[in-house]
DNA sequence: CGGATACTACGGTTTCGGCCGAACTATCGC
DNA sequence: GCGATAGTTCGGCCGAAACCGTAGTATCCG
C-alpha cells in the first residue's frame, strides 16, 4: 500500500512540535520570513531552516524570495484545509491536561483562519446567520438560502459577481477554541474580507488575532444582531 | 501556543508508517481485529498492539470488545475527514518516485472511502451528475440542484426523509488515485448505500475495493449514462 | 480441564531525526 | 569596498520511539 507511506510522510511532517508551530502560525494565510518562523517555532534559525526546507520540498510550503528575505506560506488551500482538519481532531482527541487559560484570550476571541474568521467572532457570526435562516449548516456541508443571499447582498457581498460558474460555497470548519463550527469556504472568505474592507476588524501585529473596532462593534450589532462581550 | 502541540501529537500518530497503514485500511469505515490490522501494518502483533493502544488513547480509534477479538474502527467521521485531507495533500505533495502501477488496479477502479464511493467509479459518478446539472461542485463545497433532487429521487434516495432539519449535503473529496473530486457528504453516503442495496456493487473480501456487478454495469449505464471500462 | 487462539505487557537493542555550534553565502546600507 | 543582517550547510551529540522476543492474561472449543 504505497499510498499509506505518503500519508505517513505528511503526518511525520506535521508531527514535529517545531514544524507544527510553523504550520500553525502560517494558517492565517500570510507569508512570514524564516526568522519570524524560527521565533514562532521556538528553535534556532539553523534548525528552522532545515524544517522549512523539508516542508518546502514536500510541497506543504511555498517560498517567495524577496531580497535577502524568504517569505514562506502555505503552498495551497488544500494544505490549509488539511491543517484545519487535523486541528479539529486534535481539539477533540486528547483527554490530556489542557489548560484553557493558556490559549491567548485575543486569539480565542477573534482570529483569521487562512482566509476566513474564527474564534468567538467567527462562531457567533455563523450562529447569527443560522438564526436568521440565512444559512443552513450540517456536519459536512452548508447551504446559503434565498434569505441568506439577500442578507449577504445587503452586506455588500455580490454573490453573482463572485462567479457565475464558480459558485460561492459555504463550508463549516470546526473551531478548535470554541469546538463549534464557524464559516469557511468562499462565503467565509468573502465575509472576512468584507469585514476588513469596512474597517470592522483589524489584524494585530505579530499575531493571528484580529480586533473588532468600535465601528465593527456597531456594525455587527446592526447588521447581524450580534452582541460581542 | 499549546494548541500546536496537540496538532503535532496527532500528526506524529499519523506519521508512523505502521500506524498510517492501520489508519488507511480503516478508512473504509469497517471495523477490523488487531490481528488483521497487524497484517495490514506489516509489523508483528505485539508492535501493532502498542500502536493500537496509542491510537485509541488519542481517540483516533474506538474499540469494540467481542469475545477474544477486539474490533478497532475510526472513532468518528471527523477522523475520516482528516485522513481524507491528509491523503489529498499527500497525493499532490511529493515529487518522489511514485510508481502508479503499485496501486492495486481493483482499488483504483472502485473502493469505499469511509461511507462513500471513490476511485474511477466515484469520480465518474460525480462527473455524470455534474454533466446532468444535478450537482455543482467547487473546490470546497457542493450543491444539489432541483434537477439533482429529481434524479436522486428517481434513484430511490429520498432527500426529504434524509432529514428535514438535518439537510443532505454534498461535499467534494479529492480522490488520491484519480486526483479529481468525488462525492462525499450525506449525498455521497446515500448514493453508496443505495448502490449496495440495489446489488450494483459488492465489497471484496479483505480489501477496500468494491466490484461492479453485471446488474450494476447496466444500472449505471441506464440511470447515469455512465460507461465503465 | 487443557490446549489453542487473540491480545497485551515488559525489556533490551537499534535506528532515526531533531537540535545546536560553527562556518559559509547572499543581500542591504553606507 | 565593509560591516551587518538573513538565511543555509555541515558535523556531532543525544534522546525518543519503533521493533521484536519472551512472557503473561483472557477467551474459545472440545
Amino acid at each position: 500500500m504505497t499510498t499509506a507511506i505518503d500519508m505517513a510522510m505528511v503526518g511525520a511532517l506535521i508531527g514535529d512540535p517545531a514544524r507544527a508551530n510553523i504550520l500553525n502560525t502560517l494558517t492565517d494565510g500570510r507569508a512570514q520570513t524564516a526568522t519570524e518562523l524560527a521565533y514562532a517555532a521556538g528553535v534556532s534559525p539553523q534548525t528552522t531552516s532545515g524544517h522549512l526546507a523539508k516542508l518546502t520540498e514536500a510541497r506543504l510550503l511555498a517560498v517567495n524570495k524577496q531580497g535577502r528575505h524568504r517569505y514562506y506560506r502555505l503552498a495551497s488551500p488544500l494544505v490549509g484545509r488539511m491543517l484545519e482538519a487535523v486541528m479539529a481532531v486534535a481539539a477533540v482527541a486528547p483527554p490530556r491536561h489542557r489548560s484553557p487559560s493558556k490559549i491567548d484570550d485575543a486569539l480565542r476571541m477573534a482570529r483569521t483562519c487562512y482566509d476566513h474568521l474564527a474564534g468567538r467572532l467567527g462562531v457567533a457570526l455563523a450562529d447569527a446567520l443560522v438564526a436568521k435562516h440565512g444559512i443552513v449548516l450540517g456536519e459536512d456541508g452548508g447551504e446559503v438560502t434565498g434569505e441568506g443571499s439577500r442578507i449577504l447582498a445587503g452586506f455588500g457581498i455580490d454573490l453573482a459577481a463572485a462567479g457565475q460558474q464558480r459558485r460561492t460555497f459555504c463550508r463549516p470548519c470546526i473551531d478548535w477554541s470554541e469546538r463549534r463550527p464557524h464559516l469557511a469556504g468562499s462565503i467565509g472568505a468573502a465575509l472576512a474580507s468584507r469585514c476588513f474592507e469596512l474597517g470592522w476588524i483589524e489584524r494585530q501585529r505579530d499575531s493571528r488575532a484580529v480586533t473588532v473596532t468600535k465601528r465593527g462593534r456597531r456594525g455587527f450589532a446592526n447588521t447581524f444582531d450580534l452582541t460581542l462581550p
